[in-house]
DNA sequence: GGATTGACTGACAACCTTGTCGCTGTCAAC
DNA sequence: GTTGACAGCGACAAGGTTGTCAGTCAATCC
């Protein structure tokens, strides 16, 4: 059990490979070589080098070291809306394994689905010269990443397509999914189908809307405005909505992604009636629950891995014309959605 | 809309500042206080820097600039056992959110349980000078990061303590909340409890054990070995052991955290016998389900924050002795843990 | 008029590391 | 005894930025 004689001793400045140097009693470079592991050290020297690194307890600092070698950082970074949801965490930890695949470290960043501070992640990475980027849009504004696609730095969009701005992307098949949906419902004998959604402005949304939209006009139903409901956010919101809708003799809901469908549950919980329900997103437990949520699930580490190996394609010198890849979405019934009218 | 002209006009060196001064016709350290705010810059000088760095893409190389002055890098490093998993994606949530009100940005990485890995990622982060570590330890050896805090980087460990260093911790508490739960079973009439765990090997899996032990003691109920099952991952492996347990006469179950749980409900959705059940650990939908699930809850949230806290209060020269926090956990009875044998 | 002020600017060193290149010493081969 | 190959090592510059300090120049003051 080690103990620090002082907690911290504090501002302590670290050995450089002068110090090492000085004390091994070698030149700076003997000691870069040592520590880089790079032939022609005599064992010996070598051998003296490392105890004084020992003892020095000396580190090489990375940041200098890519500096002088004015190439890679060996970073990445990541900017997405909110770490702490499970879609986006599942994310991170697949574009970590790849970027650990290639021996790079990821920087991540939530915007909280704010544009300006999407931009203030995204910009503070370039500065601190990631390799390359990935971005989960919040805003639709992204000319203020062409200095840095220019400068070399990749850029690869998840999720979301940037707004204003040509470059690699990795969609969900958010209106193919959707509409399909709606045609599993109605082949269960449903025609009043509501739909519950994001807020408008987040891409994802207003594509399921419109997913939802042609779904309805494919199956040959009407497309009723008052049984679509975009935007609410909390508890008490999406409960007035799913009030409404069913007043409104919607008799099978279609949710726009995992937190409103969690919502929903909750409000039908609290209700006797039990219309038909299928979700945008897989979630843990759906399959669980009573009676078991039907859902359009897709691969999110999937999704994270193909932005990920995107990137690093890029980042290795690929230079043909931006990618839009677009992963498919497909029907889990579980029960929810199979529910007749 | 813009596209870029080469889809990625690779390797072009970014511009430095001796670019822009070149460009503008200034002095490097002109355009260094521009770059920078800072006073007795003549605002024609001034604009026409700003004009040189607008049409060079030009961004400050933020490794020179931490190189050049010696201190802080901005960084803060924090390990974790995987971010795909909701109790540490939370986890840093608010620890990135702590940082962001420090003004620092979040080097993340995944350990995958794996001490070597763990290690490696640490110390990487400390290679590139981070100016702090939060680390889930994966491993009981971190002799390995006393050269680091020696040096100056204070390392806070969260949700398990470190093996061999005396540091900054921030816990659970495991033992307490297990033995509460327990005795929270006990009153509901039973004796016959099992305890289904993680791995012994891992801090949290074997003081809630000994939590559980404990609980038994002080509900003067007897502690019967062969009702506890240790370290299954798999479903099938949960099913094998629930199965055993049921048969061995268990009429309650204590599940020794979130996964575990889930497991464990799976495996209880298949059968008709319904044990009474609480686990360690809240997670999303265990309100929802049927019956809904008790558990053993602690704000995950708050755990990184006072983990984010107490690290920035050291990095901001806080040297009192190393601090053990300890966080409570509550039961939130919910249906599953108050059925009678 | 000359001195003083103050605003503005630039030259230069330094941060820590690595690449280049040239220097020394050793040793086998002629 | 001379040559040459080569292992081993160090001096020095460079990489992009910032801190220090000294310099220029016009305006102001006695």
């Amino acid at each position: 059990m080690t103990t620090l004689s002082e907690p911290s001793a504090r501002k302590v400045r670290r050995a450089t490979m002068s110090d090492v140097a000085r004390l091994a009693g070698v030149s700076i470079k003997t000691v870069s070589r040592v520590v880089n592991d790079e032939p022609g050290v005599h064992p010996d020297t070598a051998e003296r080098v490392l105890a004084a690194i020992e003892q020095l307890g000396f580190r090489r600092n990375l940041g200098a070291r890519n500096l002088r070698r004015g190439m890679s950082t060996g970073t990445i970074g990541l900017v997405l809306e909110d770490v702490g949801n499970p879609f986006y965490s599942v994310l991170t930890r697949a574009v970590e394994e790849v970027a650990r695949q290639y021996g790079r470290q990821v920087l991540t960043g939530s915007s909280a689905e704010d544009p300006a501070r999407e931009r203030e992640l995204a910009l503070e990475f370039c500065s601190r010269r990631v390799d390359g980027l990935i971005v989960v849009p919040a805003g639709m504004q992204h000319g203020y990443l062409v200095p840095e696609m220019r400068a070399g730095t990749p850029v690869v969009f998840v999720d979301r397509p940037a707004g204003d701005v040509v470059a690699d992307t990795v969609l969900v098949d958010n209106l193919g999914g959707t509409a399909a949906m709606v045609g599993h419902l109605v082949e269960h004998g449903h025609s009043r189908l509501a739909f519950l959604g994001d807020a408008p402005d987040i891409f994802t949304a207003s594509e399921r809307l419109r997913g939802f939209r042609e779904g309805c006009a494919r199956a040959g139903i009407r497309f009723d405005e008052s049984l679509v409901v975009m935007g609410p956010h909390t508890d008490a919101g999406v409960k007035s909505a799913v009030d409404r809708l069913l007043a409104a003799g919607a008799t099978a809901l279609i949710t726009g992604n995992n937190r409103i469908t969690i919502m929903v549950l909750r409000a039908l919980s609290t209700l006797d009636r039990r219309p038909a329900l299928a979700g945008f997103d897989d979630f843990e437990l759906a399959d669980l629950l009573d009676p078991p949520v039907t859902v359009l699930a897709h691969d999110i580490a999937a999704m994270g891995r193909a932005a990920a190996e995107l990137l690093f394609a890029r980042m290795e010198g690929d230079t043909s014309p931006p990618r839009r890849i677009v992963l498919p979405a497909s029907i889990i019934p579980r029960g929810s959605g199979e529910v007749r009218p």
